[in-house]
DNA sequence: CGGCTGTTTGACTTGTATCAATTTGAGTGG
DNA sequence: CCACTCAAATTGATACAAGTCAAACAGCCG
C-alpha cells in the first residue's frame, strides 16, 4: 500500500467545468476522451463507431452540491449515473421513513444498477461530497435504440461485481463483531481508493458516524467506541472524519475475523 | 394466499426423464418448447431463429442428487443454471472453511450470477433435495457467439432483481430482532414458492436449522426458538421441518418490524 | 457569541450467543 | 419389527457484546 505524499481529496475536479457556478445541476461540456474515469467507463471497450454513439449520449456531465439527490426513490428509471468525483450514498427507506444505507459509492462507481429492469428507481442517491457525474441514459442498453453486446458485457460484469460485493456486505454483517465490522469498511474503503488513484491512508470519511452505523449494522455510539479501540491497537489513528491507516493488512485480518492480536480474541460463532 | 388443495413437492419432477437411474449426473433430452419453467427462462422472450440456437445449446436437464454440487467454489466458470425442480443453496467459504450461505433457491431461480465476469465461481452450489437443472453455458452471452440483445438485456434484469434481494436481505440483518428475520424469511419463502406456483401455506423445508441461522446471522437455538415463539403467537405451526403458515400477512408485517403485537413490542433502533 | 449538529464517553439494560442436557427422528442392521 | 446409532431440534441457564439513555465536549456557521 502505498499512498500519494500529497493527499487528494475526492472532490477535486477532475473535469474542469466550462461554467463554475454551484448550485443547481448544470451542464458541461465534457468530451468522453478527456474523462479522468475513462478506464472506469462502461464504453471503454467499445469500437469507435459505438464509442461515439455512446459519448454523444452521456456527453455531458452534471455538477450537483451536498445534500442534493442524484435521484429519488420511485422516479422514473431512466438513466445510470457514474461518479467522476465526490462521494454518494444510497439509500432505501423503511417502514418509519429511516435511511437504510445500501451503498457508499466513491469516484468510478456506477449507480442504480438496482434499478434495472423496473420503472422506477428502489433507492435515493444522495450527494455527500459535492461531484461531477456522468448521466447515462438507459435507452443505450435498450436493444431498440443500440445493439452493442460489448456495451451490454460490460454491464452485465458490473452487476455481477455488485452482487459479489453485496454478498461479502451481508455476509460479514451477520456476525462479526463491531469492530471487525469497521476494520473490514475502513480497510475495504481504502482498497477502493486505491484502485481509483487516491491516497489510500490518509481520507476524510464522508460519511457521519450515523451513516456508518446504519451500513454496518451498528448504533452510532458503537461506532464511535470501535473507531477508539482500532486507535488504541495502533491500526488507525482518527479525528472526527479524518482517518489515516497505519495497518491495512492488520484491519484486513482482523476484519476476516482472523484476529489473534490481544486478549479480546473470542470469535462470535456463526454456528458453522 | 390461496393454496393448492394438494401439496406439491418442490422435488416433482416437471420434466420426465429419458431414464430413470439415480446418482451421478446424467443427461436428458428436454426440448425447451415443454419445459415447465419456461415462463421463466432467459430465453422466453426470444425469436424463433434465437429461441432455436439457445434451445439447441442448454436442451439438457441435469438430475443432481441431494447433496451433490453443481458446482464448487474456484471451480472454472462456464455456465449459469436454472432450477426445474428440486432446491439447492449456494455459500461461500469463511477463513476458518465454515460455510456462509449467500442463496436459497427454489424452481425456476437462476444460479452463479455472481459469477459473471469472472474466471471461476465465487461460490458454491449444493443440492438440497434432489433436482433437475438445466445448465445454460456461458458463451450464449458472449459477444463472439451469439449478439441476441433480448437475452442480454433479460440476463441483466435478472441480475438488478437478484441486487435488489440482496440490498433487503443485507437490510434487515442489520438490525432486526431473530423473530422479525425468521418471520420475513418465512413470508418471503412462501411468496416465492406462490409465485412458482406451489403450495405456499405449507412447505418442508430443505434448510436445516443451522442453515436457516446462518442465512438469517442468528446461532441455531435462537432460530429453534424463534420457530417456537411464531408457533406460539398462531402465525405458523411447526413440526421440525415442516411448516404451516397461518398468517402469511401477518408474517409480513412483523418481518418488516411493524409488529406492535404482544407485549415485546419494542424494536431494536437503527439509529436512523 | 449563542445555537446547532456531530462525536465521544460512561452507566445500565437486553437480546442473543454459548454451553449443556434432553428429546425426537431418521436410518441401519439384526 | 425392534433395538441401536447418530444427527437434528428443543429447551434451560448463564455470560457478554452491543443497544439505549444520558451527559459532556468539539466544530461550525450565521
Amino acid at each position: 500500500m502505498q499512498s500519494n505524499p500529497v493527499v487528494r481529496s475526492i472532490t477535486n475536479r477532475f473535469v474542469k467545468p466550462v461554467s463554475d457556478q454551484l448550485g443547481s445541476p448544470e451542464l458541461y461540456s465534457k468530451p468522453c476522451d478527456a474523462c479522468f474515469q475513462k478506464s472506469n467507463c462502461l464504453a471503454r471497450s467499445l469500437e469507435l463507431d459505438d464509442f461515439r454513439r455512446y459519448s454523444r449520449a452521456v456527453s455531458q456531465s452534471k455538477r450537483m452540491a451536498k445534500g442534493h439527490y442524484l435521484y429519488r426513490l420511485s422516479d422514473p428509471f431512466e438513466a445510470l449515473f457514474m461518479i467522476l468525483s465526490g462521494s454518494v450514498k444510497s439509500c432505501r427507506l423503511d417502514e418509519e421513513g429511516n435511511e437504510l444505507i445500501v451503498g457508499f459509492h466513491i469516484p468510478g462507481d456506477l449507480l442504480a444498477l438496482d434499478a434495472i429492469g423496473g420503472r422506477s428507481y428502489p433507492s435515493s442517491a444522495i450527494v455527500l461530497e459535492d461531484c461531477f457525474v456522468c448521466k447515462i441514459p438507459y435507452r443505450l442498453f435498450d436493444e431498440r435504440f443500440s445493439d452493442s453486446p460489448r456495451l451490454h458485457s460490460e454491464l452485465i460484469r458490473q452487476a455481477a461485481q455488485a452482487l459479489r460485493s453485496e454478498h461479502l456486505h451481508s455476509v460479514f454483517l451477520r456476525k462479526n463483531p463491531a469492530d471487525e465490522r469497521l476494520a473490514l469498511f475502513l480497510a475495504d474503503l481504502s482498497r477502493r481508493l486505491e484502485s481509483r488513484n487516491y491516497a489510500c491512508d490518509r481520507f476524510d470519511l464522508s460519511l457521519s458516524r450515523r451513516d456508518i452505523g446504519n451500513y454496518l449494522g451498528l448504533a452510532l455510539e458503537t461506532v464511535s467506541r470501535s473507531f477508539s479501540r482500532l486507535q488504541d491497537a495502533g491500526l488507525i489513528t482518527v479525528r472526527h472524519r479524518h482517518i489515516v491507516i497505519h495497518d491495512r493488512q492488520h484491519l484486513e485480518i482482523l476484519g476476516r475475523g482472523c484476529a489473534e492480536s490481544g486478549p479480546n480474541v473470542r470469535r462470535v460463532q456463526c454456528n458453522g
